[in-house]
RNA sequence: GUGGUAGUAGCUCAGUUGGUUAGAGCACCGGUUUGUGGUACCGGGGGUCGCCGGUUCAAGUCCGGUUUACCACCCCA
């Protein structure tokens, strides 16, 4: 037999029903916060990622030479994508840009818990909308998403950050321009690494002594409210009126986040943590992460704003926010607190005949299944009691009875199997009764 | 890319210091039951013991390689 390869999946109908229930809540949440669907190329051109986050990301790539000489790759993720076609179209589109895509992306990498080399994922963004509304109702969808997959403020939360601020601060404590995104990548690791090897990390980016930086950006870590950033602010003392300026800007936009957050009922599902960086380099402003709480695991999702990466592809200047979700982390998620979704399934009628009523029966499935109501039947010739039990198999919810009895009267027993209720209805009636049970267009 | 652990039926596993024809439970199929299901009892099918090689009279069992999975690093969209 053949295996499946290496960091594929594939569902049976039982994992698939999992995976449209799931797919299903995500598509709700978003249509009721006004979103729309959309999709992109699985394949696209390996330039598109190279592009945005350097080469050395191309070994992480599926990717190859295709018969026309071109080099792609499968999409390992869906931003520079959408990325590409708002900025094809940047002018027609009305703003904001409200879309969300449900899709696979695939990464060539080892494989180990909440990580395949295959992954649907749920992007969703906001473009064209620089405001902190923006970054509200992003913030705000994410946490609507997990609410309706039963996910309360006791099984996860989001991580709150602030690129721009990091900026600031790095200004504030001298760290020249060119330097600031390098410093940046250490912060992220800072929680991952040694004091130590963080401090030689410094040391080689900023040079001289940085103890007393490295001390000031860790207390930043401590910071836990809008008003102890201000107070962390205020202890720095910066005297240019230009920084003092920014400070003063990007903290009122921190006040306005916040505020809008509580009145949308947020409170409890958010904290200010400002050790997430998030290591791409297309982020620009607040960035985000989801975790489950009490348990140690992959992010459920993340995001951030990013707001030159249309321009940087060749679009207009385009302002965005979005976040990302994976099926695989979240699917864990949902069965370690035993609330897996299920595709929600119409009720079904099983049809019970014998050779002399065949031809009936079968006529009226015929009619049925055009009504838009689920009929099965046996396809083997067997008592009653057997069809029965293959009722019960796949899971119908009636029985319809074609006996001789019956249809000698024009007649069909309808039985609920649940409550083992049987009553006889004449089959003229038969689409109206089930229909009044909830069958059928 | 580095390291650790494991692979026996569709699933969960048992299989003694190497020893006849490799087992159990669940699941599946059939029967008890040719006009009424879920329960119960009885029966049945299903295995190259991941793959290749070695040691041995004899390998599921020991050794080497390989492959796959899981876990921890690395990295993270």
């Amino acid at each position: 037999m053949f295996e499946t390869l290496p960091g594929f999946r594939e569902f049976y109908p039982e994992q698939f029903s999992t995976r449209s229930g799931l797919f299903e809540s995500w598509k709700r949440s978003l249509e009721i916060c006004g979103f729309s669907e959309y999709e992109g190329s699985v394949l696209e051109p390996l330039d598109l990622y190279i592009e945005k986050s350097g080469n050395e990301i191309v070994e992480q790539l599926f990717h190859f030479v295709d018969k026309g000489e071109r080099k792609v790759a499968l999409r390992p993720e869906m931003t520079p994508t959408l990325a590409r076609m708002v900025g094809n179209k940047a002018n027609a589109l009305r703003k904001p840009v409200k879309w969300f895509n449900i899709g696979d992306h695939f990464r060539y990498e080892r494989m180990q818990k909440g990580r395949t080399r295959c992954f649907t994922q749920l992007n969703v963004d906001i473009l064209g909308e620089a405001g902190v509304k923006a970054d509200v109702e992003s913030i705000y969808t994410l946490i609507l998403v997990c609410q309706r997959l039963g996910l309360d403020a006791q099984k996860f939360y989001i991580r709150l950050s602030d690129r721009d601020l990091w900026l600031i601060a790095l200004d504030a404590l001298g760290v020249e321009e060119s330097k600031q995104s390098q410093v940046l990548g250490v912060i992220d690791k800072i929680e991952r690494n040694s004091e130590e090897q963080t401090r030689e990390a410094l040391e080689k980016i900023v040079g001289g002594d940085v103890s007393s930086m490295l001390s000031t950006i860790q207390s930043l870590f401590e910071v836990k409210s809008v008003d102890a950033i201000e107070a962390w602010f205020d202890k720095l003392k910066t005297p240019e009126v230009e920084l003092q300026e920014r400070i003063r800007g990007r903290i009122a936009e921190w006040k306005e986040l916040v505020s809008s957050l509580e009145s949308l009922g947020c409170a409890g599902f958010y904290e200010i943590d400002l050790s997430i960086v998030r290591g791409l380099a297309y982020y620009t402003g607040f960035v985000f992460e989801a975790f489950e709480r009490g348990r140690r695991s992959r992010a459920l999702a993340g995001g951030g704003r990013y707001d030159h990466l249309v321009k940087k592809l060749g679009g207009p200047e385009f302002p965005a926010v979005g976040w990302a979700m994976g099926d695989v982390t979240m699917t864990d998620c949902l069965e370690h607190h035993g609330i897996l979704p299920k595709a929600s399934l119409p009720s079904k009628v099983f049809v019970v005949m014998d050779d002399s009523t065949r031809d009936t029966a079968m006529s009226d499935v015929g009619l049925l299944r055009k009504a838009g109501v689920c009929a099965l039947f046996s396809y083997k010739r067997s008592g009653f009691g057997k069809q029965f039990k293959e009722a019960n198999q796949t899971n119908c919810d009636w029985v319809l009875v074609y006996g001789g009895d019956e249809v000698a009267e024009d007649k069909v027993s309808v039985k609920e199997l649940e409550s083992g209720q049987e009553t006889k209805v004449a089959r003229s009636e038969l689409l109206a009764f089930l229909g009044a049970q909830g069958l059928g267009d």
